[in-house]
DNA sequence: CATATTGTTCGATAAATCTAGAACAACTAT
DNA sequence: ATAGTTGTTCTAGATTTATCGAACAATATG
């Protein structure tokens, strides 16, 4: 299947995090992730079309959030929690925290 | 001249904080008045058109980041930092410690 | 008063982003 | 094998955002 590509967390650039953070069902999906550990895309608590999440899932992914890995016919998608509040510290804590919108 | 609406921060959405944040010009901006404290909006290190400044105000303002009041013919913008930071804890300090892009 | 400064608003264009249908590839299961 | 599941890629449309010039309003200055 496809190969993900993960960036360094140094590579990433803050406009780059708040700009992936900044659509709500990408905080959905960020909320779901911080409350099961690893989900498949089909899991997610969106309705939007497959195409339109793999977009979310990149956008995500190019951000330095979540963490995508092959199982079989599915990915398994977890948040890089704990690399990523080194480098971006308190961002996590705070999509926890904030309100559920509409996705 | 124009009266400048400040919205209360509770009523402020994370998602439009991070769009505010996801454009370096408006990262530069931010981090200006970190450093300076209060700046007329001439004084801000952008180059951009007059028109584009004045929006890039107003996605800062709306998403309860700045203050802007007038003082004669200009307006002078300052950080709501305490209360910003006690509704968005950390997302100021991020941006203080996040390198100067381009703008 | 005349001119310059400061910033807004309007209108228009360009660029980026979100969205999804359709075709496809890879794996799973019957 | 045949069909179903899972997710990607391509293409295209729709929406949002960024950008700026020009006209404007309000203040400041000579």
């Amino acid at each position: 299947m496809k190969i993900y590509q993960h960036p360094d967390l140094s590579d990433v650039a803050l406009p780059a995090v708040m700009q992936a953070l900044s659509d709500p069902c990408r905080i959905s999906i960020v909320h779901a992730l911080l409350k099961h550990e690893e989900l498949a895309c089909n899991e997610l608590p969106v309705e939007v079309a497959k195409a339109t999440l793999t977009h979310h899932m990149a956008v995500l992914r190019e951000a330095g959030l979540i963490y995508t890995r092959v199982d079989g016919a599915k990915c398994l998608n977890s948040l890089r929690s704990e690399e990523f509040d080194k480098q971006f510290p308190g961002i996590i804590s705070l999509v926890e925290q904030s309100a559920v919108v509409a996705s």
